[in-house]
DNA sequence: CATCGGCGAGAACACTGTTCTCGCTCGATG
DNA sequence: CATCGAGCGAGAACAGTGTTCTCGCCGATG
């Protein structure tokens, strides 16, 4: 644990502010021209520096720079489906409703989609192909883990709730089952698989979506992307459970009666 | 127009096969280094040449060279996703069944994912960030759309059997009906929406499941990747309405029958 | 006040993609 | 078969890149 707060030196406060200072002009960079379009002396230029050499007093390469930059992009974006999914937040024209789980989930890829459709770059940056190395760098995968574990969380509020009602009772297999104990050694015991295994489905599929939108894979396929794909993760959050599960398709008839 | 294939001249004949030659110098620097390692100076190395200026006479650049391996990528996945679906390919573990929508969809999807864990770096070019410039060339969309097509042929062969019976009733609405115009005008008539928002549905989490499993997103998560994948998409194409619709969840009893 | 550690500048190295020019050579053609 | 020239590879050059190293300088610290 690094010590106390007791008032940093100035020049530990100028030597923050300036790290600051190059991700901001790399970001920069980044959102105009693209990960590849980030150049070291670019980033120097734009923050008064004359040779990019000194950069080096901060970031011990450009790939450390990278990584800096995907780590806050994760922080940016759990902090806007986070922000979506707040107890408080407006529900899709109405008033929060504690027990419309599918709405926020709805609310949820929302806010995930706006967030990447408003910062491309930085959403390539932790979604597309991986740039430095090939393994992602310890300090990334923290607050990567946040927008899972809000719908994981959001899936289990609704188990909660007795709201969740797959719409299959396909059981989860042995071999998949022993697959998932990483991930259920670090969560509270007594939750069942096919709730993890919802959780991780909706994740997944928010993710395909969006990138598919985002990479440009719908151009061409589909004309309004934002109705499409309201209509698409609405359709799974039903299908996995969140949903009303009326059979005449529409939503409940009183607003959250 | 170009005139009909009357016996190239060895000149076109060297041409055509020097081209192929730079492709796969390409494609192991792909292989080895990733699409940010290819350097034209190596693939000119690779194959004998001392400059790589004579790279020029055959690609006007490095970017016309990456777009010629997207395409190629894509074929490549088209055949292997097209060979899993073929009629008489082997279904998991069990004589071709033509009724079995729900072992074929499974056994495409395998194909997809087998195809990119050993092309993990040409399925990061076609599937990654896109790299070059924003849109994607006209030439990689066309072999783009086999996988997609593929899978909605799926749907459809279900959808004449009789077979294909989706597990909610949620209608799709009218402006996801209007957003799916562009797609629509290229399909034949009369096939009905949701049937088009299942393959879209289906082709987006595979590729969601894939991308995620590829670029590390599951590491620490899921262990043995190969089961969890498997009990993911069948249960998919059972929401989607592929499956058998049995509701103790599992496969039909007899082998076919 | 003296000193020393952190800092920015700048040169240098090994790369990269791309363009241009210059011979040469081999294949199409008379 | 002989000749001509189109197509080709080599090589230099330019503008970039990331990275390393050295050299002064300046200011915070003891």
């Amino acid at each position: 644990m690094p010590t106390a707060p007791r008032s940093l030196t100035a020049r530990e406060r100028a030597r923050v502010e300036f790290t600051r200072d190059i991700k901001e002009a790399a970001r920069r960079q980044l959102a105009e021209h693209g990960a590849a379009g980030i150049s070291l002396r670019g980033v120097a230029r734009d923050i008064g520096l004359v040779s990019a050499s000194a950069l080096y007093r901060y970031f011990p390469g450009r790939d450390a720079l990278l990584t800096a930059l995907i780590a806050d992009s994760y922080s940016s974006l759990g902090d806007a489906a986070e922000a979506a999914a707040a107890p408080d937040a407006e529900v899709q024209d109405g008033a929060p409703d504690p027990g419309d789980h599918l709405g926020r989930w709805v609310a949820v890829c929302h806010a995930v989609r706006a967030w990447a459709l408003a910062h491309p770059h930085e959403y390539a940056l932790i979604h597309g192909s991986p740039v430095p190395g090939y393994t992602a760098p310890a300090e990334t995968t923290e607050p990567g883990t946040r927008v899972p574990f809000l719908i994981g969380g959001l899936f289990a509020r609704a188990a909660q709730d007795g709201a969740y009602r797959p719409l299959d009772r396909l059981p989860v297999p042995a071999d998949a089952h022993r697959a998932l104990l990483p991930l259920l050694g670090r969560l509270p015991d007594g939750i069942p698989d096919h709730l993890v295994v919802a959780g991780l489905t909706a994740w997944t599929y928010l993710f395909g979506a969006v990138s598919f939108e985002v990479f440009g894979h719908r151009a061409n396929i589909v004309d309004d992307q934002r109705a499409y794909f309201d209509h698409e993760v609405r359709r799974l959050g039903v299908l996995l459970g969140l949903g009303p599960v009326a059979a005449d398709g529409g939503r409940p008839s009183g607003q959250g009666a």
